[in-house]
DNA sequence: ATAATATGCGTATACGTATACCCTATGGCG
DNA sequence: CGCCATAGGGTATACGTATACGCATATTAT
């Protein structure tokens, strides 16, 4: 049976039905405390009846608030298609999900690092704020955040946390990630540990795990010998790549610590057709604890990130800023996963 | 130098800067026809001047078209954290992709398939129409999809295509991938082929894999024998448990087609236990080509689904659906991998 | 009993854009 | 030279909601 009313209801429907004015209505429905309970029951009835739903559109207009939060996500070295890095698409579950807990919707969108996305996205009213996700070329970045400070936008970015870095930043505990890492290594009697990874300034993150490892070895009163760090994006071939730079070095390691499980992935490859055993001629620690690191041959031991956390955390922190508070940057701790790569 | 006008600018204020209507500013950077060309230019350059950008939601408000398309993500059995099933989170790259390209935004959403999706999305104006993606109980789905349609909701659906599919539906010929599979497994001399997966109707699209897979088989003159026939839902611990009922129940098998990847993974889990070797004693063929698929020993066999066509034209599909027309059905090409798993 | 609140709701209006409609000036045509 | 079509753009208004005010009635304080 078509009971349609020919088209969507609106506020003055149900304000009709209920006998009531329209702004009353309104106010019902959004919880305001100056309508009595028994009208506000009855307004409810009625809306839950008609399938009545409040217009996003006209209430963003009047409100000036969208309640929908926008994801930029940015992928600088690939612009082929999806080999996003499955770190990021777990954290995209818990931020989904926290952003419907707190009743927020979720605009997502791809960039490239060097789009205007800071000039789009900084208002034409879609969201009421920003979470920047992704690796790339910090350097690169720095400008573009600058403004978006500027523009006031409200916004949060997963990254390496310092002092210096700009606007409200969440991330891993990166140095005391790779203090476990270099711990561990340790602890199993090794010495000659490289990094792969790039940990220059245009990668904070990568920097930070490297810095970690650095302070482990110390402690443990080992130099680290800076000819076996070498460079590499967050990439199977990269890593592959690292590897064999390193290998073709010729100084003497025992062990690896790479800056993601992909490079992880990549520089196992490498070293086996090297001829090398692992974890026997070389221990291994990868990062990110991604799908794949449970299939290696060996399996990977590897540091998780609280991607749940962190989609939470961000969520809202997001938020709190929106509403006007001033929010801490915050850290979470990694979890060292002992697996076959580090098992002697 | 804060030359901000105090607020972000709207139509009225380029018109003015423009000495023209705030209708003709609009009609200008709308590309209306009905604006002269310097009129037009004087105002889009006076609108990049004063960072002009238009109102979304007003935009909205006024047009009744959002130029916004929702993705709703099922996820049936896990309500837990993040083990999505990577062949989405790939089709997702995708579909960001196209949408940016025609000039839409992506609205996204994770649901329970048992939640009232079909209710609260139906419209409150956020979106012009919903994509649908995810696995679950088709059954359950079946009636939410029917409700879609009696409310004249815009939607594509990813999933198995056949004449009895609710509502428009774009998919993987899933039958002429089941066929692949079959002939590959006779061409290397396999006869007792298993399938595992749920061959049910509460899942066409692993329905047809097996109806294909029965297709090579009986062109070939063997008869598929029902009893090397297991259900799992798409996940490793359901392929684990889908071979050790296998195992257990003591027909002879040489080939195993998994339904997805994770059930071929956590099958391979299995059969490696049970001390047997593969590819020599059981061949292995998986479905999707998840990037874990070349990392497990021996490397899987499967059948990769065409993620970014899929991306590309389910947009394209629900956009023309959006603008009134009506679009067929479609079906997208698989390609066999081959690797290890089938290498005799 | 009267002034001072508070409660519950109606009136009016603003949010910023898009579109239906109307008007003017021009040019082409007979 | 009068007529009509057309280009170009102005006027008025609608989209559906949220909020600033104001105004009763009910409640308390004095």
């Amino acid at each position: 049976m078509g009971r349609q009313p020919s088209s969507k209801p609106t506020s003055f429907d149900i304000a009709y039905l209920a006998g009531v004015s329209q702004p009353t209505v309104s106010r019902a429905l959004r919880g305001s405390k100056s309508v009595s309970a028994a009208t506000r029951a009855n307004i409810e009835r009625i809306a839950r009846e008609l399938n009545y739903t409040v217009d996003k559109n006209a209430s963003s207009l009047r409100s000036q608030r969208t309640h929908t939060i926008a994801l930029l996500f940015f992928e600088d070295p690939t612009p082929d298609e999806s080999m996003i890095n499955p770190f990021f698409l777990s954290m995209l579950g818990s931020i989904t999900r926290q952003c419907a807990l707190r009743g927020y919707d979720l605009l997502i969108s791809f960039q490239q690092m060097h789009s205007d996305w800071h000039v789009d996205y900084q208002d034409s009213h879609r969201s009421d704020g920003i979470i920047l996700l992704g690796y790339g070329d910090y350097q690169l970045y720095r400008a573009k955040l600058e403004h978006l400070v500027e523009m006031g936008t409200k916004f949060v970015r997963w990254g390496s946390v310092s002092k210096d870095s700009i606007g409200l930043t969440v991330g891993s505990d990166n140095i005391g990630a790779g203090e476990q890492a270099g711990a561990h290594f340790i602890e199993i009697g090794r010495r000659r540990i490289a990094f792969l990874g790039d940990a220059s300034d245009h990668a904070p993150e990568f920097q930070d795990r490297y810095t970690g490892l650095c302070r482990a070895m110390c402690a443990a009163g080992i130099d680290p010998d800076p000819a076996l760090q070498h460079g590499a994006v967050s990439s199977e071939e990269s890593g592959y790549a690292a590897a064999r730079a390193l290998l073709a070095g010729g100084h003497a390691f025992d062990a690896i610590f790479a800056a993601s499980d992909l490079i992880a992935i990549g520089a196992m490859r490498a070293l086996t057709e090297a001829g090398l055993r692992l974890p026997h001629d070389v221990a291994m620690i990868g990062f990110d604890d991604i799908p794949s690191a449970s299939l290696t041959s060996p399996t990977l031991t590897t540091l998780m990130q609280d991607m749940k956390g962190a989609g939470e955390l961000l969520v809202d922190a997001l938020l709190r800023r929106i509403d006007g508070e001033t929010v801490e940057p915050s850290v979470l701790p990694a979890r060292l996963i002992k697996r076959q790569s580090t098992a002697v």
